[in-house]
DNA sequence: ATCCTCCCCTAC
DNA sequence: TAAGGTAGGGGAGGAT
């Protein structure tokens, strides 16, 4: 209603009752009511908001009806010879990209020989993967979801053919070349064997896909898991080993295995969650920057080579694969952030900033000024996103179900990162546990993650939108603010249409945006006009507007505050507009208390900022965490510090205070629901500032040794770890020149590395105004300076530092 | 008053 | 199996 939306039908307002979202803090979800976070309230008396245990998350719950089992099945072509057996009797094939023969002569031969022939990938329902050539982004997306499978040229189908029989496809598979590859892994850490390599080939355009009828039915979903459940069983075990090498892809591995969990936490995790659908914490992002990181450590050379071709080794090795948790992989740190999309999201600006640092003037301090008068925001944001550049191909699958995930496992606890909105109408959404989502919606079609995909659309994205407007604030990878007051000819609707116009036609991928007065009702008018659509917010509108949307919708309100005003009868904003600022103040601080009254009532006096001072820089896992002694827990640390060591340097950024965060089972909590991950913890948090900024990897090891000893945790029971530097300054004007930038920046692109660029630093310091570089303090090197300064004084009899 | 540490909350 | 990160804003309460 009150606002005008145009697009695509737009579904106004109504903020659409939000379900699955995950909890901050209780974590694992568990029981509602029993155990759990009982001690939290009580715990910390200086805390403005009191943890509300389990909101509402039952309501939602019991929407969740849904069932069925639905036979995947679906998207499968067979033949008649199938049942007499041909050749290919027993083979199920995917084609992956273009391919000589061709995917369609592929099918046929397949179909005519008693082979099957899928459209998509499942792991379950596929026995080889054809491919001619992998672009390395491709590589590791099918590894992740290739499991075991067998990556093989089309020379076997043909060949075989010729033959009239099966031959071993051991001789045509795609394996990852190794010497030369094989030794940079150790360098590793920093690779992650992906690259942006041109574009993905992919394709396999036939749309058959019978599919998924399915919809509703009956329940049963025991029936579904279990059938799927041991054919995943029988597909996985040697998921990550045997296609590490099979599939190509480095990463040497180590022996050991271990732990190995049991489907039988599963099963009762499964029944434990239950109610309150979701779980512990929130999600998002990801991260490239290791990878980037290597390019520049490791010559980019070395990655696409080889992938290529044939076979070789394969033999061997098979160990590998394990359960990765830091018990089990040495490089843990390293190899968890390729996969993190958590990690992806939370760098992605440090990226941005470094590929468009020609166009982010310093600080445009002017121009902000006066202009309190009308002005013209656009926000746009990408429709699900990382859905959407997967799919972007493949037209037959924009009006089916799909989510991105590591796993399709209907058992399975990986997080859903996005979901399509076909998917959404069934409840699916991020952050949800993949078996949540299958079981609302058993065809759901899950497809892997591409992170090259995703940097490679962002930065076309906001490539565009600098075309149109100088004022561009990046909010995410996918998200951006356009203060369009000085930069606007047109009306405001025709240019936010041109732009859309021409990030579809440049991405093949849809963004909807909001037009209006402020960044807060832009945000608003998005949301509204979602999925590709956009929305203008007039300002005789914003009343109506605001009336009765939840006050969950507003941002920077999530579940604690919403709850707080929730048990005060408040749930939409024309209910909080009669709350007096006085009694916000009172229970929500004097800032929380002023955004709330301002924005209940469309009020918002931010600007847009096209840089934002980097104020800290970290790093942190919790996930996979496990020692058995302190030793495990030393070497974790310090392999964390050099993580944190690179990021500061590829920053160009020191800093003097250094956090250290350890989160450690909290007691009476059982195993954690999720696989591998942290569960129901306590986190605890001590920092120390030195005299002088570093970047040092010893001091920080040194330091952040000690403070996880102050600690005095047992080490056994510890579930996540984080290191953080803050009070920030200049690098080179600490220390001389930059030491050669052979780290440069961990987070240059191997593209922008081919354009060249200028060194410029990606996070970007306050520093004055402009050029006012005087207020830094000297810099000490790192080991010289007397510690009188430290904070913590019971930690240790020496100061680390020194 | 202002700064600092140790949290908590939020968004992507 | 699975990859629950990152960073900024802000509040409480203590130190200065
Ligand atoms: N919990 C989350 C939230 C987000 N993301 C990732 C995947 C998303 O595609 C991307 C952008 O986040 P958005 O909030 O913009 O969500 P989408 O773009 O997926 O959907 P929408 O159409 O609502 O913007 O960040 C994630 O991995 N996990
Ligand atoms: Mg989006
Ligand atoms: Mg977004």
């Amino acid at each position: 209603m009150s606002a005008s939306s145009s697009g695509r039908g737009a579904p106004p307002p109504a903020p659409a009752a939000s379900p699955g979202q995950k909890r901050p803090r209780g974590d694992d979800p568990a029981s509602p009511s029993n155990h759990s976070d009982s001690s939290a309230p009580a715990k910390n008396p200086r805390r403005a908001f009191s943890s509300s245990p389990f909101a509402d998350f039952g309501s939602y719950m019991a929407a969740k009806n849904s069932k069925l089992a639905a036979q995947f099945e679906a998207d499968a072509s067979t033949s008649a010879a199938e049942a007499t057996g041909g050749v290919f009797a027993g083979v199920s094939i995917f084609v992956d990209g273009f391919t000589v023969p061709s995917s369609q002569e592929l099918k046929e031969i397949m179909l005519n020989n008693g082979g099957r022939f899928v459209n998509y990938f499942s792991r379950n329902t596929v026995t080889h993967i054809i491919c001619t050539h992998l672009p390395n982004s491709k590589m590791s997306n099918l590894r992740a979801f290739s499991k075991g499978l067998p990556v093989v040229k089309p020379a076997w189908v043909v060949d075989s053919l010729a033959e009239n029989r099966l031959l071993s496809c051991v001789p045509y598979q795609i394996s990852q070349h190794s010497s030369s590859s094989r030794k940079q892994t150790k360098l590793s850490a920093f690779f992650s064997g992906r690259q942006y390599q041109g574009g993905l080939i992919d394709q396999n355009n036939d749309h058959e896909l019978q599919s998924s009828s399915a919809q509703e039915g009956s329940q049963d979903q025991n029936s579904g898991c279990e059938k799927e459940g041991s054919l995943f069983k029988e597909a996985s075990n040697d998921s990550p080993s045997s296609d590490d090498h099979k599939a190509l892809m480095f990463e040497e591995q180590d022996s050991e295995d271990f732990i190995d969990e049991d489907g039988n936490a599963c099963e009762t995790a499964c029944s434990e969650r239950r109610d309150n659908g979701m779980d512990c914490k929130l999600d998002v992002a990801q991260s490239p920057d290791v990878r980037s990181r290597c390019s520049n450590l490791c010559s980019t050379s070395s990655m696409d080579s080889h992938l290529s071709l044939d076979s070789l080794d394969r033999t061997s090795t098979k160990s590998s694969s394990r359960t990765h948790s830091t018990l089990t992989d040495p490089n843990f740190v390293e190899n968890y952030f390729k996969y993190s999309r958590l990690h992806f999201i939370g760098t992605w600006r440090n990226r941005y900033r470094k590929r468009f640092s020609n166009l982010l003037g310093a600080k445009s301090s002017k121009g902000n000024s006066d202009h309190s008068g009308n002005k013209t925001i656009i926000h746009i944001d990408m429709d699900c996103f990382f859905v959407s550049v997967v799919i972007k191909n493949k037209p037959e699958l924009h009006d089916k179900p799909v989510a991105v995930c590591h796993s399709d496992n209907p058992k399975g606890t990986a997080e859903i990162s996005s979901a399509n909105y076909p998917a959404r109408n069934y409840g699916i959404k991020a952050g949800m546990f993949v078996r949540d989502a299958k079981a609302r919606c058993p065809h759901l079609m899950v497809v892997p993650y591409d992170f090259d995909a995703y940097g490679e659309v962002a930065d076309q994205f906001y490539g565009i939108l600098h075309k149109y407007c100088s004022k561009v604030q990046a909010l995410s990878c996918d998200e951006a603010f356009l203060d369009m007051t000085e930069c606007l000819h047109d009306n405001p609707e025709e240019v936010t249409q041109k732009i859309r116009n021409e990030i579809f036609g440049t991405t093949k991928c849809s963004a909807s945006a909001g037009i209006a007065g402020n960044m807060l009702l832009a945000r608003l008018a998005t949301r509204s006009a979602k999925p590709n659509g956009q929305c203008f917010i007039s300002s005789e509108k914003v009343d109506d507007y605001l009336n009765t949307l939840s006050i969950k919708a507003l941002p920077g309100i999530g579940h604690t505050v919403s709850d707080k005003l929730k048990s005060k009868e408040v749930e939409c904003c024309g209910q909080l507009r009669n709350i007096p600022k006085e009694a916000l103040h009172k229970d929500f601080g004097k800032k929380i208390g002023d955004m709330l009254w301002n924005y209940c009532r469309g009020i918002d006096h931010s600007v847009v900022e096209a840089v934002q001072e980097t104020k800290s820089v970290g790093a942190e896992v919790n996930w996979g965490v496990r020692f058995n002694n302190n030793k495990d827990a030393e070497n974790f640390l310090a392999n964390l510090s050099k993580e944190v060591c690179l990021r500061l340097e590829g920053c160009g950024v020191q800093g003097r205070t250094i956090t250290l965060k350890v989160k450690t089972r909290r007691k009476g909590a059982g195993e954690p629901i999720k696989f591998m991950g942290c569960g129901d913890c306590e986190t605890v948090s001590r920092s120390m500032t030195i005299a002088g900024a570093t970047d040092n990897l010893v001091t920080l090891q040194r330091i952040a040794k000690q403070l996880f000893a102050s600690f005095r945790v047992d080490v056994k029971e510890v579930r996540g770890v984080g290191l953080k530097i803050s009070r920030l300054e200049h690098a080179d004007l600490a220390r001389g020149a930059p030491q050669g930038n052979m780290l440069e920046s961990w987070l240059l692109s191997p593209s922008e590395k081919l354009k060249k660029h200028s060194s410029e630093k990606a996070c970007l310091l306050k520093s004055g105004d402009d050029a006012g570089i005087g207020h830094l303090l000297p810099v000490i090197p790192s080991c010289n300076f007397r510690c009188n300064k430290c904070t913590l004084s019971d930690i240790g009899s020496h100061y680390p530092c020194c």
